[in-house]
DNA sequence: AAGTGGTCTAGACCACTAT
DNA sequence: TAGTGGTCTAGACCACTTG
């Protein structure tokens, strides 16, 4: 049943390899706690070298998937934690459908809208025109978190809100408007609900709300999208898992 | 100028060429943006071979000093945010000496605690007591966080209040008491502070603070620590960089 | 002593970017 | 076309853990 690894396609072998380690980790085949075989083994069973086999497990020890004691062996971590997007730049669809939660979307707003001095702030002079799109999120049918995002108009010319429903509005960029996405910086505040919000969000006026702006970056180093996303503070925690270096 | 690697000595090539590549970045010899030399070039100058410079690289890169492009070269990246201890288990009076601030600490509780219901749910019910910690920590005169920290007393019997003001926490942990602190997880959640917690941080009861509750864990996956910090939410902020993945 | 992961070498070929 | 990073091999020796 153990699928093998295919030289002959375009696919990297220490790639191939990872995808099997996690397969079998999902399939139970592999069980938490327990040590996998060794590094030398898998190049035997798979007929590949064991610097690519390092390859593999080394990218697998830093996703959380394994852990490496040195003169023992390496064996399946504890599962981890439902780690939100803390760690990872997933899309709210994707992330609820890991999830298996049943989620919906309403547009509060959709607009172009001018520079101020916020936006500035966070674009620089490049721009002078953005897109606006405000989004309530429904959770299990109950609100849970209000989105507003901010787009340069040049970056995404003629985006519809179609684009935006259909695909995430990251793979809509990468796909429609041939941008290179590299990472994202999120920062975490903690405050009271605004007035407006909390009428949607269908809590009390001084109910806490946890604030999450992202700023997300291009490949390039270039700022393209700005959010801010209200989360009820009632329904939801992120997760970290925050490695110890002992050295500095 | 340039340190050069010796290998005389049992510290590895590639973490040698690490602090070397990230001193040069901190004392301005390398630029942000500017590209810095070719694997091969790196492997002439030290004289170690280009598997070795690219474990470096990589392990720069995943840290976010650096960023590759394939067929361009690799980069300085642009300079860290500061960083909070969302991706780092650093201790808080590390952090604060980073940025430079200037902070004090008031311990309001020290005792010895028997095990409850939520205690029974973090440790499982091997231990029966637990060191209860409870410290008020200011920032720049004014009140900011205030940290519970329960540690099961066999894990450090004897610990007392000494071992936690001049050391960190973790440091007196592992080098007195020998344990090996592998990770953290870190919930993050949004609250309104509680009556006791509201004078403490001297705020008015509806305020909001930001929740951080810490499962430490040893290399073994044992269970070590568990803290419940509560912040300010006016005067706090934590920022985490995630890197974007096409693939899944 | 045997097995494990940690480090390192000296090559090789490919895919991508620039000119 | 030349140079870059991306992948891969087939070894080697060391440090650590367990019997």
């Amino acid at each position: 049943m153990t699928r093998g690894i295919q030289k002959d396609v375009p696919i990297p072998l220490y790639y191939q390899l990872k995808e099997i380690l996690k397969e079998r980790i999902k399939s139970g085949d592999l069980e938490t706690g327990q040590f996998i075989p060794s590094e030398r083994e898998l190049g035997e069973t798979y007929d590949i070298s064991r610097p690519t086999v390092r390859q593999a497990i080394n990218e697998l020890v830093t996703e959380g998937f394994l852990r490496k004691q040195h003169g023992r062996g390496t064996y399946v971590a504890k599962k981890k934690i439902s780690q939100w997007f803390l760690e990872n730049l997933t899309s709210f669809s994707e992330e609820m459908a890991q999830k298996g939660l049943h989620y919906s979307t309403t547009v509060l707003k959709n607009k172009v809208v001018g520079i101020n001095s916020t936006l500035e702030e966070m674009f620089g002079e490049e721009y002078r025109e953005f897109y606006l799109l405000e989004r309530l999120r429904y959770v299990n049918d109950e609100p849970y978190v209000i989105v507003t995002t901010y787009i340069p108009v040049a970056l995404a010319e003629g985006m519809d809100e179609e684009d935006l429903e259909k695909n995430s509005l990251y793979k809509t960029l990468e796909k429609n408007y041939r941008l290179q996405i590299g990472y994202a910086d999120r920062i975490i505040e903690a405050s009271t609900v605004s007035g407006e919000d909390a009428e949607y969000l269908a809590v009390d006026s001084t109910s806490a709300i946890q604030l999450i702006k992202t700023k997300g970056y291009l490949e390039n180093d270039n700022i393209f999208e700005y959010s801010i996303a209200r989360y009820r503070g009632d329904l939801s925690n992120f997760t970290v898992r925050v490695p110890y270096k002992s050295n500095s």
